[in-house]
DNA sequence: TCGTGTGAACGATTTCACAGCC
DNA sequence: GGCTGTGAAATCGTTCACACGA
């Protein structure tokens, strides 16, 4: 029970060993699109007021966020918003190279080797792989779709050199928990599924999910008691009026 | 100050009135599925304990979730898997018709009109635009991409009988702005974003956002502080050892 | 003076623990 | 005896409000 055997819990104001809620750190993506903003736009100071408006939060809550990770800014002045781009991808992990492999070939599969998000911050498609014989073989981008059985000799073959940091599953859900075994067997640690399947793995392996539809599922739940509220008692659902920007940047 | 007056305050224990979590809604299309998956394997009882396991979340979680829409299991025997689906279902707003508009008809667009998740829960891909003379014209599924200009028009025609319910953006993100502008004129009043842009729209627009690179960075922040604990001082991450099942479904 | 950084207050969510019912 | 439903406690995250430094 002593401040450092209960996790969580700090003794020290080491502000490298403090502990960052979840709900800031998938924050600081939005915050540093807008920082990059700015930059192109040859903005170089920003206040914490100016950052939460163009992010849909408020400056308190951009300042308590950057706090936690150290005194980022100028008082009186605002943040450097090179600086704090920088501070932000050291946080995020953004300044290392991240190695992903995509697997499951499909449209999802596509959009995502194709996409900014997946080349940058440090991250690189390094692999891309499916089982159906008509995927297998074709290009994407600059790289050749090979098939699953591949990974595993590969990313054992080398010392490892070859073995990505991250797998990304984009399979129809019924492929998901094979895949991720595969994975594992792989040695990949982590997981990023966009399948809609609770995946079993051993302790030790890091899983996030994603799930295309559950943005709508809320979405229609907002809607019905929306409804209810005009064909019958009043009801308060998630929201009140006035602050109806939901979901992930505005809160 | 009166009870009814504070948003959030309830007076009543009237359970249709009651305010939601949103922490809870996002969890309710797990659980739905899980159900799914029991009832399609025959099983017709389940304990909180059971679903929780599958679920990766914790029984008392679960039992709270459900008991704030009313009271749906039977003690000493758990919940009946047909009836507990249909009242998520009905909180969910998946027993009516939510007709939804994709624009952006990209590998990401053709993932969404495709996917299972936006076909079932009441919802129906009723419309796919683009603006692309190359994509327009060509066929979806059963649908035949329209140019985004035809949006608006088909909205107000027939009394607004064609209008979607949802519009989902899923185009590059410069051009997340346009495209809302548009839905918003075309009186869609619920936007799901898949662009990496936050929207400015005006009051009383229901704003969703996914980003399908966010999880992507939460994990190399969770995978920097990893290396950094191996290669130097201790530092608790935002899990501790031992429950590294992070991501949406697992708490 | 202006805007950051941060304790302290507040609000939301999770977990505990047990009474109540089947 | 087993399992739900739920107040109460604990925890986590947000917002307030102001001291402090540029």
């Amino acid at each position: 029970m002593s401040a450092i055997s209960r996790r969580g819990r700090q003794a020290t104001p080491d502000v490298r060993a403090r502990r960052i809620p979840e709900a800031t750190i998938v924050r600081l993506p939005v915050y540093q699109r807008i920082l990059s903003e700015l930059r192109r736009a040859g903005v170089t100071t920003v206040s914490s007021e100016e950052l939460a408006e163009r992010a849909g939060v408020n400056a308190a809550k951009v300042r308590k966020d950057f706090s936690l990770f150290g005194s980022f800014g100028t008082r009186g002045t605002g943040y450097d918003t090179a600086y704090l781009a920088g501070q932000i991808d050291r946080a995020l992990g953004a300044d290392r190279e991240w190695p992903i492999a995509i697997v499951g070939i499909g449209n999802l599969g596509r959009a995502l080797a194709n996409s900014d998000g997946f080349s940058s911050h440090g991250f690189r498609v390094a692999g891309l792989f499916d089982v159906d014989p008509f995927t297998v073989g074709t290009r994407v981008g600059s790289l050749t779709v090979r098939h699953l059985d591949e990974l595993v000799p590969l990313a054992h073959g080398d010392g490892g050199a070859q073995r990505p940091a991250i797998g990304v599953i984009s399979t129809p859900a019924g492929a998901a928990q094979t895949v991720a075994d595969v994975l594992v067997a792989a040695g990949v640690a982590s997981i990023v599924n966009f399948a809609p399947r609770v995946l079993h793995l051993p302790a030790g392996v890091l899983v996030r999910y994603v799930d295309l539809s559950v943005e709508l599922q809320v979405m229609s739940f907002l809607l019905s008691r929306h409804a209810g509220v005009l064909s019958g008692a009043r009801a308060p659902g998630v929201l009140g009026e006035g602050e109806l920007r939901a979901g992930r940047p505005g809160s």
